[in-house]
DNA sequence: ACAACCGGGACCTCCCGTTTTT
DNA sequence: AAAAACGGGAGGTCCCGGTTGT
C-alpha cells in the first residue's frame, strides 16, 4: 500500500512521533528507573496523551528498542565467504563491522547495551535480543554447513559464542574496556576453535 | 547436608510452608499462566495468609526464581577433583547432581526454568541468575586452575558453559526434551573441549 | 477569575467530584475521626473508586491538606495594584477573598485547619504547606517590589505574616473565634507596618 | 541542690553523656532515618545500656526534639531589663547566647534543626516545638508588658518573631549560612521594631 | 477520532494484634 | 514471659480497558 521509499507525511509524522515517544522513554528509564517512569511521565514529555503511548506502544515493555548494530552483524557474518570455518568468519565478521563503524559509533553502542543491564527491569528485552541473535547465528551457520539448525553442535557453537561475548562483557568495568572487550572476544574465539585446555 | 532432624519445630514449619507455597504456585502458574494467577489463590491454596505468601517471598517473580539447584550444582562442582580439566569436571557435576535428584524433581526444576524464559517479567531475574552462576563458575575455575578469575580464557569457558547451556534449553521444544536437552549439553561441552569444527 | 460558565463540562466536573470527595472526607473525618476513617468509606460515600480518590489527592493527609483558599490568595495578592505597599496589599487581598468566599467556606476551610493541627501525621504536611505559602509571598512581594526573593527584608517580613497568621490561629479557641482570627490578623498585618511599640 | 555556676565533675559528665547521646542518635537518624534507628542501636553506638537512653530521653521523639538552645533563649530573655523594649531585649537575647556558646556548638544546633526540616517524620516534633517557644515568647512578654498574654498585638509578635526566624532559616543555604542565618534575624528584628517599608 | 477520565484490580508495604513456639 | 510467625487490613502505585466528553 505505502510506498516505502517515500513516505507520505502522515507516516513519517507518525515515525517520528514514535521515535520521539520511544527517545523520551528510554532517557526517563535511565534517569529514574524503569518501574518509577510510569506511562503519564513518559506522555508528558513526549507532549501524547497515555493513550497514545499505548497505541504506538501496546505494552511499556515495548518501549524499550532493539539494536542495530546487531542486524549489522548478522548482515557481514551472512556475507563471509564459505571456505572459512565459523569461528574465522565471527573474527573476519567483527573486523568488518569495526571498519566500518566511526569511531564514537561502537562506544555509543556499547554504552547503550550497558546501560540496558545497569536498569534491571530492561535486561529482559536485552535477553530477547541475545537469544534472537543466537537463533541467527544459529541458522546462518545451518545454513553454511548444510545441517540442520537443530544440530546440537551447531546450537552448542551460537550458544557458546553469545557466552563468550557476555562473559567478554560482564568483566569489562575496567579502564580501557573497549579494547579489552574485544580482546577477550577475540581469545574467546580461538578458545571455541581449538578447544580449551583447563 | 543439615539434617531436618536437628532443626527446631519451628524451622521445619518454615521449611515446610516455605516449599508448600512454593509448589502449590508453580502449579497455578503452570495451570492458568503467571500473570492469571493472583497473590491471593497462591495464598489461598496453601492456606496461608497473602501476607505470609509476602514474607517468604518477597516479590512475586521471587516465588519462580527462588532456586536450590544452582546452589547444589556449585556446591558438587567444587568438590570434583583437581586431576580432571573443568569440562570433565562439569560433565560429572552434572552426572552427579541427576543422581541425587528424584524423579520428579529434575523435570520441576526444569518446569521452573521454562517459566522463567515464557514470563518476561521474570527473565530479568533469570539473567542475573544466570551471570551469577557464571560468576562462580569462573572463580571455581581459576581457583582450580591458579589462574586470575580475570584471565579471559576462563572467562571465555564460564561464558561459553553457560551459552552451552542456554541454547540446549531454547531448542527443547519437542518431545523428550529432557534427553534431548541433558544429550545436546553433553554434545556441547565435548565441543568446547575439542574445539568446533564446523 | 475564571467564570465557572466558560468550563468546558468536564471541568466542571472534574472540580465538582474533587469538591465532593474532599467535603465528604472532611465530614468523615470530623465524625468518626482521621484515623478510623477509611479511603473506601470516603470513596463510597463519594460514590467515586477508590483509585479516583487517589487521582485527586494522591495520598490521604492530602485530603485535608488540599486547599484552594491559598491559592485564591495568592491569585488575589499577585493582582493587588502596585501603589499599595506590601502590608496594605495584603490587607486589600484579605478582605476581596472573604468577599468572593461564601458563609459556611470559610468555617470549612478553617476547620480544615484545625483538623490539621489535630492530627500529628498531618501536621508535617502543614508545615510544607506553610513553607510553600512564605515562599510564594516572598516572590511575590520580591516582584512588587523589584528587590531579589532573597533579600533579607522581604524574608523577614513573608515570614512575620506567615508568623502572624499562626499566632492568631493557635490563639484563637473561644468563642467568635473566627471574627477574632480575622481581628488578630488585622491588628497583626498593622503593627507589622507600623513597627511594635512593645 | 547542685550549683550551677560550677557544676560538678558528675554534673558536667552526664551532660556530656547525655550530649553524645542525642549526637549519635542524630546522626543514625540522619544516616538510615528516623523509623528504621532503634533505640538499641542508638544505645550501641553511644556505648551505654538503652535503659541509659530512656533515663535521658523518656521517649524517641525526645531525641531529636530535645533543645537546650531554646531553654537558654528563654532564659536569657526573661533575664533582661524591663527598660529595654520587646525587640532590643531579643536582640540582646541573641548576643547573650551566642556569647555563651562555644565556637562549633552553634553550628551543630542549627544542624539539629536542619535535620528536623530534612526529616519528614521529625517535622511535627519541630513545628510543636516552635509553637511552644511561641507560646513562651508570648508569655513573657506580656509578662514584661503587663498586658494579657492573649493581646493582640503581643500574640502577632510573637508570631512574626518566629516566623523571622523561620524564614531566615529557610533561605540559608549559600555559603556562610550561619553569619547570614544571623544578620537576616537582625535584619528582621529591627523591621518589626520599625514596622516594614516594602 | 481523539483524548481524558474513571473503575477495577493486582502488587506490595506496613502495622498491629493474636497465636504459637521456645 | 519473650520471641517469632501469622492474619488481617489499610495505604498507596500502577496498568489496562471501557466509557464519556470534545
Amino acid at each position: 500500500m505505502d510506498d516505502y521509499s517515500e513516505l507520505g507525511l502522515r507516516e513519517r509524522k507518525k515515525a517520528k512521533t514514535r521515535a520521539l515517544i520511544q527517545e523520551q522513554a528510554l532517557r526517563l528509564f535511565r534517569e529514574q528507573g524503569y518501574d518509577a517512569t510510569t506511562i503519564e511521565q513518559i506522555a508528558d514529555v513526549a507532549e501524547v496523551s497515555p493513550s497514545t503511548v499505548f497505541r504506538y506502544f501496546p505494552s511499556k515493555p515495548d518501549l524499550v528498542i532493539s539494536d542495530d548494530m546487531d542486524e549489522l552483524m548478522i548482515e557481514k557474518f551472512k556475507a563471509q565467504p564459505r571456505d572459512l570455518n565459523t569461528i574465522q568468519a565471527l573474527h573476519a565478521t567483527i573486523r568488518s563491522v569495526l571498519g566500518v563503524m566511526a569511531g564514537g559509533e561502537l562506544e555509543a553502542q556499547l554504552e547503550r547495551s550497558n546501560l540496558m543491564l545497569s536498569v534491571p527491569e530492561i535486561r529482559a528485552a536485552f535477553w530477547e535480543n541475545l537469544m534472537e541473535t543466537m537463533r541467527e547465528i544459529c541458522n546462518i551457520v545451518a545454513e553454511r554447513t548444510g545441517r540442520s539448525s537443530k544440530d546440537a553442535e551447531i546450537l552448542a557453537l551460537s550458544g557458546a559464542v553469545i557466552g563468550v561475548a557476555i562473559s567478554a562483557w560482564i568483566a569489562s568495568d575496567e579502564e580501557d574496556w573497549i579494547i579489552r572487550y574485544l580482546e577477550r572476544i577475540e581469545i574467546g574465539l580461538d578458545s571455541l576453535e581449538s578447544g580449551f585446555r583447563l
